[in-house]
DNA sequence: ATTACCATCATACTTTAGTACCGAATGTCC
DNA sequence: GGACATTCGGTACTAAAGTATGATGGTAAT
């Protein structure tokens, strides 16, 4: 970490320097010059303060927080949703059945398709087929599928 | 480069120490006199080089980089618009009648209907119907208004 | 138990849709 | 002019859709 190294360069030059400090004094005192002691006092408290100064920095100083912030599309709804209108549907009064067979007369099955499909002989089919017209108000399975379209009571 | 930037930060620092150090010389040369003043600028030292470190802590202190991903939403196409694929149609080689003819099946009229609306005999919107049916590659009037629908080459 | 409704299936019938094959008028391109 | 595609129209037939009516069995409310 590049912090980590900057601070061992700092330490590493306030050491030298009171290693040097250190030396020169023990010079002075070897020659018997002692009263510029006080120096070298003055000097540790530098030292020692500044690196207290550093210490207290790096426990107080938050770090600075650079944001960068990406914005991430996100596709909402692409599909023209299918939204299905219960109020009209409820309206029309259809049965189960009656509306199974309206999704499927949409999806273009014969009335023997839809028979076959769901189990009922073609008859029952005709007879759901024709009750679902009056119901609905058509004369054709075109126009019961235009109207179911109109409505929104059918997918599509 | 950080090796650089550190170098100019240890420098900067040295040269501050010297500079003090100047200053105090010339403080002790000033108020020598004064003997008890010496906590007083013991004291201002150790001010001075705890803000010192402070400082170059702060200069040296890398900020932290911090990535925030926003999520961002994009409606499309919500209304639910009719989008004609013309590149289907083309497709199919409908000419304009049978493509006429289509939309008004896709409306849930009869054949006789057709006729009478765009002045044709029943026979020749059979004719036409038919042909839509081979083209289309569907055998009955709901099975070419289902197909169109899902090829998007009718409204609705 | 009676009434009413729903779903199922059936028969008989009419109407519409769909297929197959054909003919004819029109306009365009080579 | 001849070849070709488009549009229009017809006949004859089959298939499917749609209508009308009735019957059966189940379920649920009164």
């Amino acid at each position: 970490m590049t912090l980590l190294k900057d601070f061992r360069h700092i330490i590493l030059y306030g050491l030298t320097l009171a290693v040097l400090i250190f030396a020169l004094k023990w010079m002075q005192w070897k020659f018997l010059i002692v009263d510029n002691a006080i120096d070298i006092y003055i000097g540790l408290v530098a030292l020692f303060f500044t690196t207290l100064g550093i210490w207290v920095a790096k426990q107080v100083i938050k770090p600075k927080v650079e944001t960068v912030i990406v914005e991430k599309e996100i596709v909402v709804n692409q599909s023209t949703e299918f939204i299905l209108d219960e109020a009209a549907l409820e309206k029309l009064k259809l049965n189960g059945r009656e509306y199974e067979i309206l999704q499927l007369l949409a999806k273009g099955y014969s009335n023997a398709e839809i028979a076959t499909r769901i189990f009922l002989s073609l008859s029952t089919v005709k007879t759901h087929v024709s009750n679902l017209y009056s119901k609905m108000d058509v004369k054709s399975r075109t126009q019961a599928i235009a109207k179911a379209k109109q409505l929104r009571i059918i997918e599509l």
